[in-house]
DNA sequence: GTATTTGCCTGACCTACATCAAGTCTCATG
DNA sequence: CATGAGACTTGATGTAGGTCAGGCAAATAC
């Protein structure tokens, strides 16, 4: 049975992590049957967000790590003149929090761009849990390293890209990000609108449009509004430059 | 007397954690004293490296992080069309390496800036004695935290600042890790080139030596060559905006 | 000592992208 | 069904910062 024939897990808020259909890419990733059991037993399943509901706001103070279930959040920081500056969009199976550790205070809010269900995880009892089950440190140890590695390539991006290899790089990614949970890796809806990938990539909304409208004429994607479909592979790799994702070799 | 009286750590290479004036910045905050001598233990002290060599190779296995603790160092990652992007500069205390742990790869390379001694911390040691000293764990959490969270900021940097908040906020992160250490938070030397400034903040080389010769026109800083003062540090203040460095509020 | 390289500065010019302005399209709501 | 508010697109224009080119000074080599 495919990993994703399943719906189960916007079901019922019961779904536990062995029967999850993001296990193999969230935290229990190497994981023995019986630790996987307790780690379950830690995590709540909150009862899905709406769109533009907010799971935690930049100030308060940390107390949870959350996985994304179902749906797409953005994570955002207020800047001194008030402005949003995304920095990041989590999927499904991607954690979201980590950066509040340190202060114990989240330093970004967290928004549903869409219908979106999460599982909560204390952080304290994760920790406490990782004391117990060196496997799991050792996954969180990744996990946060990924992220690090991950938002090194945003500057990367942020520094040396043009708009045209931003665009691409974000679908890309994206791309990468679905194909890895078992969906099409050139055919996909955005969750995001292109204000909010402009303000992600540091582009004027109106320098989205023409980027997307651009590579379309150019036959490189098929858009229909928040529908992507990626033609050109080839030209898109290497508007990309290959070798993305830090050194990372896919292994899925 | 003050942490900085002494010069003894870059006198020998024996020195240990408890005797080291960065111990309180360092990793074994918040460790009892022996266990900063199991701590101790695994670290290895490696003789300087010299201006332009290299700690670590992008691509390159990883085995350990390193904690500086004189000199600079750089972090730097060499784009698909061969340019380098510089990541990150590290200051005595800071820890470098943490992105390899994923893939037990170092995903970027790390090079002197100037005549540089390290701490190396056999990670898989690290590891293991975490797994025996709890607190030891979660200070490498809360490091890592930080470095998400310091990541984050320099996203908003790169994505939504000017030239001339680029440079300032450059300058004042580079104050406020000075101020840390116990240096002068007004007064101080640029380890790194022009050209340097310029990559990691993606900007022009050019761009950033107006931008200095301006802010000194302007009475803002005093600039002679790597020395610099900041004069005006309210402008300063207001060019960065406040509230910088996550929602961390310096204890220090 | 001189030659050469390297880092930094400065001016003139150019371009990629932002900004402004005016649509069109979508879709939610009374 | 009409209406109104967002979300998206497109064109015209402006500008911050890049690029190019030249020059000086300090460091390094010879």
């Amino acid at each position: 049975m495919s990993a994703l024939q399943s719906n189960r897990f916007n079901s019922k808020l019961t779904s536990q992590c062995q029967s999850c259909s993001l296990s193999a890419l969230c935290l229990p990733i190497a994981l023995a049957d019986e630790d996987v059991n307790r780690l379950d037993q830690i995590i709540e399943r909150k009862k899905p967000l709406k769109k533009g509901e907010v799971l935690f706001h930049q100030g308060e103070e940390f107390s949870s790590v959350y996985a994304v279930r179902t749906g797409t959040l953005k994570t955002f920081n207020i800047t001194n003149n008030g402005e949003e500056q995304i920095t990041g969009f989590y999927c499904p199976s991607e954690l979201v929090g980590l950066s509040g550790i340190d202060n114990n205070i989240y330093p970004i809010s967290a928004k549903a761009l869409e219908t979106t269900s999460v599982c909560e995880i204390p952080f304290s009892h994760l920790e406490s849990l990782s004391n117990q089950i060196p496997s799991l440190k050792s996954q969180i140890f990744k996990v946060m390293s990924r992220k690090i590695c991950d938002d090194q390539q945003m500057m990367v991006l942020l520094g040396k890209k043009n708009a045209d290899e931003k665009v691409a790089s974000l679908l890309m990614n994206l791309s990468g990000r679905f194909k890895r949970r078992g969906y099409s890796a050139v055919s996909f809806r955005l969750s995001m609108s292109r204000g909010e990938i402009g303000n992600y990539l540091g582009l004027a909304v109106e320098t989205v449009s023409r980027v997307m409208t651009r590579f379309q004429k150019n036959n490189i994607i098929q858009v229909n509004g928040k529908e992507v479909t990626i033609i050109d592979l080839p030209a898109m790799q290497k508007l990309v430059g290959i070798a993305e994702d830090c050194v990372r070799i896919d292994t899925v």
